[in-house]
DNA sequence: CTCTTTTTGGCAACCGATTGACAATGCAGT
DNA sequence: ACTGCATTGTCAATCGGTTGCCAAAAAGAG
């Protein structure tokens, strides 16, 4: 059908079939008239060959237009130069800042980033990383549900750094959450609030149950009453659901595990006429894209989502540039990204 | 300084060091008391072996916890199994729906969704590309602002399909932004405005001309005064700027490039004191996430966005499986995936 | 019970780069 | 001129699959 020579009309489908008409180090040495692993040592070890033939074979390089095809290398080295991002929900605004952060690292350093979402599912989850690994140097989750032990597991193979989660011997890249809730608790007191909620997240969530943690001592540090409501799901509709267990625990605060739970709670008490913050405070978590413009705009707790992400993959490359020295480092994981609460409309005078 | 054998304390880095520690079809082969490519016809090419000889091998292999080395695969084949989607911001709301059709797209089919963004700088986006070319199968580039001839260019290497733009012999998804356009027009009049303008988005971007053409034929069939301002940011800051000018153009409502820019413009003129609608009805597009909690809400054109990146996948998907036929379909690539307007709050009867 | 045809499995040559071992070359010191 | 030592470049094996070609085995035909 397709005879030899052919005009193959109104398209461009003259692309070669099997190989990538890409140039080899094979061209290049021809071109150049040296040995092909001349080369490839001309191209990755500068100062191993004469600077001459070295700048000879950099010429015939660039003429050829040559890239080195990264599989040909992965297959001896082991090395892809890639590392993947594991998040939850690829729609939930939490993970823009984190995802761009850790594009920036990564990029900056001529690794690839690969992006899989385990659309809230540890099964998913657990698929996705297995398909992922073979093909990566490394890996971050991002808030994952995986268990501790799977973690492990998968941190036997390859690096894996772990965000929003500590996990024992696993480097882990968590903002200190401390200062931020700090925060709030002295702002609710001082606002007069003496019984509050906090809304959890899932249930395996590593992140709400620190939350959780933090926030209740710290209100029994001040005297307040505090409740946990959940989990629920990390979402608007989840925080929307809550409305009602809200107003009947008689709570004249609240504190989302995020903020797309308090918008939707927020949301909810605009429908339901309830007034916030005159009937009910609510406090998010993170400061996401959209707080500041809900009526009215959410008080939240301001969480470093950029550096987290940045981190998180400067620690991953580290530890994959150089497996042994920072494989996991014990208990002071918890890194000085400090939260900070970030007071708007959403909080106020405590009710009655 | 490590001696083989001894204790490494406090840490999982025990990884082999130059292979991957994970079974070939080498040890599948001996195991199975086979040749290791009978192992590569069994996995590859169901039917070419004998079934026994076939189980035979697989229970080899689940027994290893055999997983292809990709690589490996793709150096003889030139085939990885992954694609990339380059998006221009990352974190422009407008490209989550798309990312996530395009994960579940290509998920389904067993590839893998490589992401970068050209952070938008067209510059930044060709060194992104050119990295991530060899690495993938095909490429989506959504909404890029790569001249046409660099687009075709790098179509003559690789599949390419484009989102919000059309280049002419390169497969193409677009919106069908005409029926949104239409009722946007329709809804205006209705409410008596006779004089609008649309805030355009950045220059190189096609879609931004492309709504600009349609809205301008439909404004100017209803009898309506319309003017252009721009090129400007797609962004809320972009939208932010343009307070001054429109108020001072005499325009009773505005046609936002993007949802961005209308919110951005929204909220400048509430710290502005201008009433919306009732000064200036505002109009955006794409209904990205946060349209619906601004106060007012905005009225904006509706945009398939999950399916359009479904889509952009699935045509990608379908040239590298056989580059022959789906390359490019000349005209005919503006598919029929409608928008539609969603009335809100901040669009109201004209002003005076 | 041959002879042909179809299955089935093995051999070996790739894909493109990396890298250890070694040879050739140049240069200095004696 | 001769040895010693660097420096520079070459050879060949290797990473883990894929695949064209062929031979052995099995099935079918006469």
């Amino acid at each position: 059908m397709t005879s030899p020579g052919e005009q193959n009309p109104g398209s461009a489908a003259k692309r070669k079939a099997g190989t990538n008409g890409a140039a080899t180090i094979y061209d290049i040495a021809k071109l150049a008239g040296v040995n092909p692993s001349t080369v490839s040592r001309a191209l990755t070890t500068p100062g191993r060959i004469n600077e001459r033939t070295e700048a000879k074979i950099r010429a015939a390089a660039a003429e050829l237009n040559y890239r080195v095809n990264p599989f040909a290398r992965a297959l001896p080295t082991g090395r892809t130069k890639m590392i993947a991002l594991m998040v939850a929900d690829i729609t939930n605004p939490m993970f823009f800042d984190v995802v761009r952060g850790a594009e920036e690292a990564a990029a900056e350093v001529g690794y690839t980033l690969v992006m899989t979402e385990s659309q809230e599912s540890a099964q998913r989850e657990a698929a996705s990383v297995e398909r992922i690994m073979p093909m990566v140097d490394g890996v971050v989750l991002v808030s994952t549900r995986l268990p501790d032990d799977r973690i492990a597991a998968l941190h036997a193979e390859k690096p894996i750094v772990t965000m929003n989660r500590f996990v024992p011997g696993v480097g882990s890249v968590v903002p200190d959450v401390t200062p931020g809730i700090n925060q709030t608790i002295e702002h609710l007191a001082n606002l007069g609030h003496k019984s509050i909620a906090y809304l959890a997240g899932p249930g395996p969530s590593w992140m709400s149950r620190h939350r959780w943690d933090i926030l209740l001592a710290a209100a029994v540090k001040r005297g307040m009453n505090i409740v946990e409501m959940g989990p629920n799901e990390p979402t608007q509709e989840g925080g929307q659901r809550l409305l009602t267990r809200v107003r009947a625990s008689g709570v004249t605060a609240v504190v989302a595990y995020n903020d797309l739970m308090a918008i939707g709670l927020l949301r909810e008490a605009a429908a339901q006429d309830v007034a916030v913050p005159y009937q009910v405070s609510i406090v998010g978590f993170d400061d996401i894209f959209g707080t500041d413009f809900t009526t009215p705009a959410i008080t939240t707790v301001k969480t470093p989502l950029l550096e987290l992400g940045r981190l998180a993959v400067q620690r991953l490359l580290a530890e994959v540039e150089d497996p042994e020295s920072t494989t996991s480092d014990g208990l002071a994981v918890i890194s000085g990204l400090a939260t900070s609460l970030v007071v708007r409309g959403s909080t106020g005078p405590a009710a009655k």
